[in-house]
RNA sequence: GCGCGAUUAGCUCAGGGGUAGAGCACCUGCUUCACACGCAGGUUGUCGCAGGUUCAAAUCCUGCAUCGCGCACCA
């Protein structure tokens, strides 16, 4: 405080940052006032998993979103950012068995369900808010009074509410089917949640004796011997010649030993393998399908952890399925059964969060069939929501024409119980019954929000709701306490307007959102929907955790600080392609920063203090004064437009490229001219003013995407009222040139592009000669324009010259360097500037290396045209080396003439 | 197998029918009184390959290759 003016000379970020998010809240600037009369911005965050940790993914999604409501603030839009988080079953229910496991040896079923729930909810509270933790630190303006989570009290009835109802429609409905189970977390998992990868395995090719002609054997062959024991039958494609006897006739399985039918069906593929496919009802979706439609038995061979029971025979009860793989096949081979073992590439499934191959396995599960299907598909193909970029409408149409029903049960505890009970003498009846439904459910079923009213008689369903079912309801249930019920925010912020998130969970959450805004509040629940890049390392790795590349944010934000991390990020990522991650971007948004800071501080340095209502006669305003506040317009349409694509990589790099190369390199440094000692204080002031007016109007711009800086130097410079933010300041609408003619402006800017362009060429000269920093040297102008004479001062000053003498007509001396520019000719004296013998000496060591390397090629041309007969791309490319030396060598002639004359 | 992307300077990426761009890196100068996280200058490309359309193609079209992603899978 004892220094309230001038601005520290090294900018420390997380201090700055810090302080403002916490004034931001303080100040209630992120509230969104749903009773306000302006024009509504809403988006709700994709709720981060509870468990999570920041990573650069959140970072770059968040960001932009936090872009977005920031500038429709600016624009003069309430703005609601609703944040919360997501119960996320299985990763949050695995975390904290982990935990248990590491820490106390148990595991979940030692504690029993209602102590294990206590430990998870105490975990959450406990660790929960991390991830909110860390969205503030990246200077999110969420409004945190709406802070949501999945499973909270008013959530949880909304989920119960809506399964009541697809119930009571008929869509919800339980059946034994076969579904992918994961071994490893003990559940069902939905389709979406099973990633297929490519594995290296093997092909056992084995014989089955023919039950009716001992002599006779059929080949087959499967990469899953474990599921033998679970054969009940073998199928042959019916066009397939070779087998046309068999069919219908009996195989005897090895073991336990029985026999099989062999039936015809033309799922099988006559060219893979053998043409005959052992058929494992219990093990295999399109065994399972192929069983129902003959008839066969269904023998489940494995455990629910996928090790095997006692249907597959006493040997190998218990056992592993990858153990007992192996060890089948030794038994066939023992047996003589075994033809022979190829090593084979199939895909696998895998569980996505467990990580490990899941079973196809019959169990009795929850499923729904998806409502309003048609309109979330309708809505997308014609654009009434918009998906940028546009390329996700063709994987979306696509996943809604093929959409099978959604298995909703999960054998979790963490999580929606399901809102089914039994009555309790016909509780375990009921729940081993092969199917249910709203048709069949009787009065010894209840389906409800509430618990029935004699609870004591009833008994609730074990399982728990795919955390997705309760996240398909986020954009609205999050706006209003419960199903059917109104609220202000919902009238005035729902449908949202945009939604930021990831391309990997069209199907998982956008689609279902979709529907589920069509359902339940008979409206698109977004009109916008941006997909985000996805980020990778270097080598293209995507960035995980368990990879080790991906860094931590708050590493990132401690060294760079948020503000650079973010420009760093928004600068190269979202083009809707993958994008490489590089800490040297976040460090040029660092730079950035501190480029920022240090040009203000220069303004600060020049004394009297910023009056942001203070105006200038624009009679008074200098061409380059002129030039930088047109450029300052064009910044801001050509920001508007890409704001309308949702161009953000091109919006960072026009913030950049204005600030660092027009207004830093150009303008502040012809600027310098106007801070001597014997400048006009007129000329100074209208300097200085234009200085703020740019500063201003730049500091609103960059304020999305830079929030913490900006607002610190808003409030160093004074341009707010105290107790104002620049976060809240409305964009004017007035250009920064309104009041300056258009004649006026259209001549300045053409006499600045041209003095510009050739003090860069007057630059090169100098650099040609050796003189790159001498600032004693002179130019002499020969004018092609009056207004030529009275910029002297700035060429001195920009081109780095001591004097600049204006001399129409001057006439031409031989061997002076020369450059023909906008605004005339350009001489560049060498006399006295260069020490004539050693720059001759050093052109002339250039000129031989160069004429050297010309002989070079002139004999390698000579050798290929006469002697050896070289490809035409290597005679080409050594005439076009001929070239470029041959041109080199005459240029450095001339300049070693120069020096001479 | 089907679909979708990508392929441009050493690196990360823009661009897009008319002279090939940025930042970084690299080289040369600068302890220039805002900034070395800086200033000035410079070097660097058969724009994946092959055809086609065109006065003109890195850009549009077709095919191919490589990489990546999604969907579907043959046990």
């Amino acid at each position: 405080m004892s220094e309230p003016e001038e601005i520290s000379k090294a900018y420390q970020p997380e201090a700055v940052e810090t302080k403002w998010y916490q004034r931001w809240l303080d100040g209630e600037c992120f509230h969104g006032d749903e009773l306000s009369d302006d024009e509504a911005y809403s988006i709700v965050i994709p709720p981060p998993n509870v468990t999570g940790i920041l990573h650069i993914g959140h970072v770059l999604n968040n960001t932009i979103q936090d872009v977005l409501a920031r500038r429709a603030r600016m624009e003069g839009k309430t703005v609601l950012w609703l944040p919360g988080t997501d119960h996320a079953g299985i990763a949050t229910q695995s975390k904290v068995e982990q935990k248990l496991r590491k820490e106390d040896g148990k595991t979940r079923h030692d504690l029993g369900r209602e102590k294990f729930l206590d430990e998870v909810w105490e975990w959450k509270e406990k660790h929960g808010g991390i991830i909110i933790e860390q969205l503030k630190r990246l200077g999110c303006s969420c409004d945190w009074g709406r802070e949501r989570f999945t499973m909270d009290e008013d959530y949880s009835r909304w989920v119960a509410s809506v399964f009541t109802e697809l119930f009571d429609e008929g869509l919800i409905y339980r059946g034994k089917r076969m579904v992918n189970w994961c071994p490893k977390s003990l559940t069902a998992l939905s389709d979406e949640e099973v990633i297929m990868k490519p594995r290296k395995s093997k092909l056992y090719y084995m014989k089955y004796q023919l039950a009716d002609d001992p002599k006779t054997f059929l080949e087959i062959a499967t990469t899953r011997p474990e599921t033998l024991m679970g054969d009940t039958g073998v199928a042959v494609n019916p066009n397939d010649k070779r087998y046309a006897d068999l069919i219908g006739r009996k195989v005897i399985r090895p073991f336990p030993e029985a026999e099989i039918p062999i039936v015809a069906d033309d799922h099988i593929d006559i060219e893979f393998g053998t043409g005959v496919l052992k058929v494992t009802p219990a093990h295999d979706k399109a065994d399972f399908e192929i069983g129902l439609k003959h008839g066969l038995e269904i023998i489940d061979v494995f455990n629910p952890d996928a090790t095997l029971n006692e249907n597959a025979g006493p040997e190998f009860e218990g056992m592993d399925r990858f153990e007992a793989r192996e060890k089948v096949a030794e038994k066939l081979e023992e047996m003589g059964l075994l033809v022979r073992v190829e090593d084979y590439e199939n895909n696998v499934g895998f569980s996505e969060r467990a990580d490990v191959p899941i079973e196809p396995r019959i169990s009795m599960q929850w499923f729904l069939k998806y409502p309003c299907v048609e309109e979330a598909a309708n809505a997308v193909a014609n654009d009434e929501i918009t998906f940028r970029p546009g390329r996700w409408k063709k994987t979306f149409a696509h996943w809604m024409e093929n959409i099978q029903d959604w298995c909703i049960s999960r054998q979790l505890w963490w999580g929606h119980r399901i809102p089914v009970w039994y009555r309790k003498e016909k509780a375990e009846a009921l729940q081993a019954a092969e199917s249910l439904d709203s048709k069949i459910a009787g009065d010894d079923i209840y389906v409800g929000v509430d618990p029935p009213a004699d609870a004591d008689n009833w008994v609730q369903d074990g399982d728990v709701l795919d955390t997705w079912f309760s996240s398909w309801l986020w954009p609205f249930a999050t706006m209003t306490p419960a199903q059917g019920e109104d609220s202000e925010t919902l009238k005035k912020f729902y449908p949202t307007t945009d939604l930021v998130t990831g391309p990997d969970i069209i199907f998982f959450w956008v689609a279902r959102m979709i529907m589920a805004g069509f359902r339940f509040e008979n409206q698109l629940p977004f009109r916008n929907v941006f997909f985000t890049s996805i980020i990778r390392d270097k080598g293209g790795k995507k960035l995980s955790k368990s990879a080790g590349n991906s860094p931590d944010p708050l590493d990132l934000m401690r060294e760079y600080g948020a503000d650079g991390m973010r420009f760093g990020l928004m600068r190269i990522a979202p083009t809707g392609t993958d994008v490489r991650y590089d800490e040297d971007q976040v460090k040029e948004g660092r730079n950035f920063a501190t480029k920022l800071w240090n040009a203000i501080r220069f303004r600060q340095m020049q004394g009297t203090a910023i009056d942001a209502d203070a105006s200038v006669e624009p009679s008074a305003l200098s061409i380059y004064a002129i030039d930088i506040l047109a450029r300052v317009d064009d910044l801001e349409k050509d920001l508007a437009s890409a704001y309308d694509e949702y161009r953000f990589n091109e919006l960072a790099q026009l913030l950049y490229d204005f600030f660092w190369n027009n207004y830093c390199d150009w303008f502040l440094e012809s600027a310098k001219a106007d801070f001597g000692d014997d400048t006009d204080p007129a000329v100074r002031a209208a300097t200085l003013h234009t200085m703020d007016r740019v500063t201003e109007r730049f500091l609103m711009l960059l304020h999305p995407y830079m929030p913490h800086i900006t607002e610190e130097l808003w409030e160093n410079l004074g341009f707010g009222k105290p107790g104002e933010f620049l976060m809240t300041t409305l964009l004017p609408e007035t250009k920064v040139t309104a009041d300056i003619p258009a004649d006026r402006i259209k001549s300045a800017r053409q006499q600045v592009g041209d003095l510009y362009e050739a003090v860069g060429r007057a630059r090169n000269l100098k650099a040609e000669y050796g003189l790159a920093a001498r600032k004693d040297v002179v130019l002499i102008i020969d004018p092609s324009a009056d207004w030529v004479a009275a910029e002297t001062r700035i060429i001195a000053i920009l081109a780095g010259a001591a004097e600049v003498r204006i001399e129409p007509g001057h006439e031409v001396v031989q061997g002076v360097p020369t450059a023909l520019t906008g605004i005339g000719k350009i001489y560049l004296p060498l006399e006295g500037m260069v020490d004539v013998e050693a720059e001759t000496a050093r052109l002339t060591k250039e000129r031989d290396k160069a004429a050297g390397e010309l002989k070079k090629v002139n004999g390698k041309l000579a050798n290929e045209n006469f002697i050896s007969r070289a490809p035409d791309e290597v005679v080409q490319e050594n005439r076009d080396r001929q070239r470029e030396w041959k041109a080199r060598v005459g240029e450095l002639e001339k300049m070693i003439a120069n020096l001479a004359g």
